[in-house]
DNA sequence: GCGGCCTGTTACAATTCGCAACAATTGCGA
DNA sequence: TCGCAATTGTTGCGAATTGTAACAGGCCGC
């Protein structure tokens, strides 16, 4: 399994650098930014699993971005502030903070409250949910088969069960194509990027949504691929 | 939905006291133990949601017992201790405790971090679609609609969705386009301002203002703009 | 009211995406 | 080894979205 990832978004480069220093250290991967514009960017590219935030950002309310973190990634979200007033704490938390560390902080904590948070949000790595229902559909990933609520039997191949699996693990959330390149191995080449529409499109029509008007994998032209529906995993 | 269960193993009565009026004010069902032999007691008869425990123990070692609970119970385990050292936070953590709060805590505190606790461990309670009401409109940004108060419905874009949050996260007030550009990701470039209008403009057709007469959309000269009407999350 | 600056809007161009057809790759059995 | 079938990446073109340019109109100081 690949290392957990972190994102860093602190606008004092020495914060950043003890953070990401501590961070690798106890082998995590880290990604740094020092202004809040940068750190959406990076978002776009690839979906962090912990998400480390300052709240004294210069360029940004730092609250309301956590609030949208919290209802749009799914990462854990972790706020670094200076403030240490037990009401700051509390509206950190109540926006969707799952932890709030106070400046100054040893990088030994940091790391511990992080793993705390991982061991929590990975329940199982080892016995993956092989089937998920969603919208009627039943998919059964160890057969590599769709079953409709009729019992018509659709079997899909491998590439399209990775696109499918990414989409029913982040339902209701946007899905960058850089991300979907990034999980699925792909070097975001030249032309690599047509590949994954063509996938798309391949797992469209086997779930029979009309091209016109798709219901479940919407397009969202610029920013990516929006699965709506509701995933239940067992 | 039954409200959540909360432990509290402390040898002090008035912090139980007080741990439990606050819990139970904020809605959560509390039952408290004053030694770790009632405790484990306890905890056959019922699986608490979540269990608030002192380090502090005079009949057995709080670690161990955390460590044992972290392994076999599945619940949320938050320690509350008077030793402040970031060695005993880093252990406490480390033997799976999702939390550590310092004595002495604020009840309102530790409130919002069991809340932050269960939001993470139940799967997709949280996950409400995200809407705004204003003006007789809906907003389903999960969707990319808008819905009328008819029940028409209008999609909107990526770019049009980023304009319209703005607007609905700060309304009735001055919105620079300096802060737009910055918060859109793009550079104050020449003639990047002028896709701001469009976007904008866009928009104000979708909503179906009136060019002469916007209602919702004010255009401030030379300062930028400001979103009126009322708003609700949700 | 006049002129310069800011903004709204329309038409156009660039980018992004969907899809069908084709080619390359893999796997399997004769 | 060869050939066939299934899968998957690639190419090319049309469609949708978005940025850009150009022009028109409004706002403000004079």
């Amino acid at each position: 399994m690949k290392p957990p990832h972190v994102a860093i978004l602190d606008d004092e480069p020495e914060v950043r650098r003890m953070l990401s220093d501590a961070l690798e250290e106890a082998g995590f991967r880290t990604t740094s930014y020092g202004r809040a514009a940068e750190f959406e960017v990076g978002l776009k590219r690839s979906a962090p699993d912990v998400c480390l935030v300052d709240l004294g950002l210069p360029d940004r309310d730092g609250l309301a971005l956590v609030h949208r973190l919290a209802l749009e990634s799914g990462a854990a979200i972790i706020i670094i502030s200076g403030r240490a007033q037990v009401q700051d704490r509390v509206t950190g938390l109540e926006l969707g903070a799952d932890d709030y560390i106070i400046k100054p902080f040893d990088p030994a904590e940091v790391v511990a409250r992080i793993r705390a948070r991982l061991r929590k949000a990975r329940p199982d790595a080892e016995r993956a949910a092989q089937t998920a229902r969603f919208a009627g559909w039943t998919a059964h990933f160890d057969r590599y088969m769709l079953v409709a609520a009729d019992g018509a039997e659709v079997p899909f191949s491998h590439a399209e069960g990775e696109v499918l699996r990414m989409f029913l693990e982040s339902p209701k959330r946007l899905i960058s194509r850089a991300q979907m390149q990034e999980s699925l191995g792909g070097a975001a080449g030249d032309s690599f990027d047509r590949a994954m529409d063509v996938r798309i499109s391949r797992l469209r029509t086997k779930l029979g949504e009309d091209p016109k008007n798709p219901r479940l994998i919407k397009t969202i032209y610029g920013a990516g691929y929006i699965f709506l529906g509701d995933v239940v995993w067992g």
